[in-house]
DNA sequence: ACTTTTATATGGTGTCCACCATCTAAACCA
DNA sequence: TGGTTTAGATGGTGGACACCATATAAAAGT
């Protein structure tokens, strides 16, 4: 049964939003067409009306997610100058709400292992989302006038990114919690 | 054709060794078992011979891995004493070679989003590890008699898993060998 | 109004994978 | 030494997956 064009757009951004959060809950290759398609209210079979392959669907969704991060960092920055802001975005990330919920979370997080194993086109997008998150960060340090504002950017992304994935790892509440607070903390130190 | 219990025992070593890096190579679920047996030289039939499932040649390998790490981490703080010790090891760590490498490297930047969605016992023995790299760390950083010194450990793990795993997605290579020195330059600071 | 186009459903196909049954020859044990 | 056990090879099996052919019905175009 035919759809208008509109409902068709509405259709393949409904996939697109569907994968984005379901590659990040359950993995990217972990993570089957037939479920996409559920996930998104539809059969399997329509798919390759809105993609040539599933490699160009992770893509775009990779894309969408990769957007996301940054407008979460924007926002926490918020209206808040220096380091401040950059503590703003560190208190956000460093969060035992973002930890358990991987679908809304992080990329970077959530697949970075398995980024850094995808084809050069995902790669591309997840690098330029990286070099944009860490001029957010360095142009707030800059504001507090910190001469290494883009080594700190560059540590504090890395600090972010690697201390929760090691929370999600550890089983162990106690430590995965531990992990996440001390980051912050130590983040915060001047 | 039988062999003896010594090459018995020699070869499941050789089957865990094996998937040890092939895992970190190419990702946990997207390695078959026909591969990792092929890698170490056999069929894949006499795979049940000695495993009851891949999840427990997973778990074997990733504690081979885990153990690993913390060689690698003992072995570069070698005989210096605080700071020193803990830089020596971040040195090693955020290398290109490190970078490049990833079949001989530290698993929780190689495999670590997929580790965070593995099973209990995967998860708890990469957690163990996780515990024993902190305290590698933080014992060095007590020495310098540094009263924050576990969280300081806590952030320079994360940091460091963080920043090999960005330097891995980046496909731009200038950004990926930035992430790294700014990462070891930042974690030098006093 | 009537023809053409197309979004989605249904029902495949070929391939890969974890896992298994069986065989064989060598090691083990009495 | 002869019977038993077993490591590993060979050749499956059933299920999952990416992707495809076709049918259908509704939208678009004339």
């Amino acid at each position: 049964m035919k759809k208008s064009k509109i409902e068709t757009a509405e259709t393949r951004k409904r996939i697109i939003v569907s994968a984005a959060r379901e590659f990040r809950e359950r993995g990217i290759e972990e993570t089957s067409l037939a479920e996409l398609m559920a996930a998104a209210g539809l059969t399997d079979g329509g798919f390759y009306r809105h993609f040539d392959s599933k490699a160009q669907l992770v893509q775009e969704s990779v894309e969408l997610a990769v957007d996301e991060v940054i407008a979460t960092f924007e926002n926490a920055a918020g209206r808040s100058k220096g380091r401040r802001a950059v503590m703003a975005v560190v208190e956000e990330y460093l969060t035992p709400e973002h930890r358990d919920n991987l679908a809304t979370g992080c990329i970077l997080a959530a697949n970075g292992s398995e980024v850094a194993r995808a084809d050069a086109a995902v790669r591309e997008r997840a690098t330029a989302g990286i070099a944009r998150l860490i001029d957010i960060l360095a142009e707030r340090y800059r504001q507090s006038s910190d001469r290494l504002a883009r080594q700190e950017a560059i540590g504090a992304l890395s600090a972010m990114v690697g201390a929760l994935t090691l929370a999600r790892v550890a089983s162990d509440a106690k430590l995965s919690d531990e992990i996440m607070q001390a980051t912050r903390r130590q983040l915060g130190r001047v």
